[in-house]
DNA sequence: TGCGAAACGGAGTCTACCTCCGTATATATG
DNA sequence: CATATATACGGAGGTAGACTCCGTTTCGCA
């Protein structure tokens, strides 16, 4: 299926392709991850497809050819927000204590999942089947591995425990987003439960909890 | 199937209804009830409900004048394997330590919880909408105050921190179980977890218990 | 044994998913 | 500019499940 046949301008935005890129196709591409971004957001990642399909101005199969299932076009809704990842990693290289930045990275990882309800569901498929078909496994492997560094810096030098394991944060991060999601919990409740896992993950060592 | 003899006396279980139960109608709900409760073991929350009618060999009419609503079905079942529960409450009557009984609370919370998959979400939808028509919604209520007299109890004569209420710890629990419920945890995760959470809301040894 | 109320069940409607294929179009070529 | 062809479009249509409505059946009671 996939034939190398480089003609002209070999170096492109990343996407290697030797081809042509139709212009209707970016434009079409284009609108339904602008709808399907905002239809995430309103109705969750449930939402009906076939809406997003209407409101961007094509038809259905010109959707699923573009995204052949949902989860790709999560991805690519996904890989839309990807960059305010990217500039939270630039900013917490500014901080030094190790502690901070991963309970930073936590809260940025907690509000990335809980952007729209239904998020976290799939996003745990990814991590369990590991399938390289999925298009989420992918970011989710970046976003675990990238959890693994704070982890391992707050565990060297700062109070983090040695038992924990970067999966287990990006799990734990992942419930307290799922958790926000269904709206059962006020901000109290989100507050004592960010705590108990801070708390929890890290040794009992004296610590002064600091808000913000 | 299973028929329980209580036609002589009206001394129901608060039903005070004075006319007549049909048999045809306990045969269908006990049907439709054993059927259901299978298939949400083996499929999840979300499994067809056309297909539980007709393994229980009545026709969706009758399944969903039984019960109106999927929730409705789900509170039936969960009424079901709440004699479970009570078990569990009697046996812990027997445990002296309050911070081993909430302990040991918490996990029959997370099992209970996570018997099928897609079970938190429409817990989570009742504990948050709390309006009476919602079947689940007292069941909902009952488990968030037993959880605040294990936690009452411990946060007395144990060591639980006393900024935490019984409804985080329900929604901790509620999240444990979710995340098991998505398979994405295997043991070693779940322990971390638990560890997380149990040693979040317990103070720790250096910490000022507020022991009045 | 008959009667009326209660329950049954399945046909029907609705919504959403997803595919297939005839048609339209953007780009490349003469 | 005209034509050719690969490529993409889009909607019709099949599938599945949720939920309802109502003619028919069944049960309990007298």
């Amino acid at each position: 299926m996939e034939s190398d046949e480089e003609k002209e301008e070999p170096m492109s935005t990343g996407e290697a392709e030797g081809r042509k890129p139709r212009a209707d196709v970016l434009r079409n591409r284009a609108s339904i991850l602008e709808v399907a971004q905002r239809h995430f957001l309103a109705h969750g990642f449930g939402t009906s497809l076939e809406s997003v399909a209407k409101e961007a101005g094509v038809g259905p199969g010109t959707l699923y050819r573009h995204f052949p299932t949902r989860e790709a076009l999560l991805a690519a809704v996904l890989q839309l927000r990807s960059e305010e990842l990217v500039a939270r990693r630039a900013e917490l290289t500014q901080v030094a204590d190790p502690d901070e930045a991963l309970r930073q990275w936590m809260r940025t990882l907690e509000d990335y999942f809980s952007a729209f309800s239904g998020l976290p569901e799939p996003l745990m498929v990814a991590a369990r089947e590991r399938e390289p078909e999925n298009p989420l496994t992918l970011p989710c492997d970046n976003l675990i591995a990238t959890t693994e560094e704070y982890l391992k810096a707050a565990q060297l030098k700062g109070h983090a425990r040695s038992s924990i394991r970067g999966y287990d944060l990006f799990l734990a991060a992942i419930s307290v987003a799922w958790l926000k999601g269904t709206g059962a919990a006020d901000d109290a409740s989100l507050t004592a439960l960010r705590t108990i896992v801070e708390t929890g993950y890290s040794s009992g060592s004296p610590r002064q909890v600091r808000k913000r």
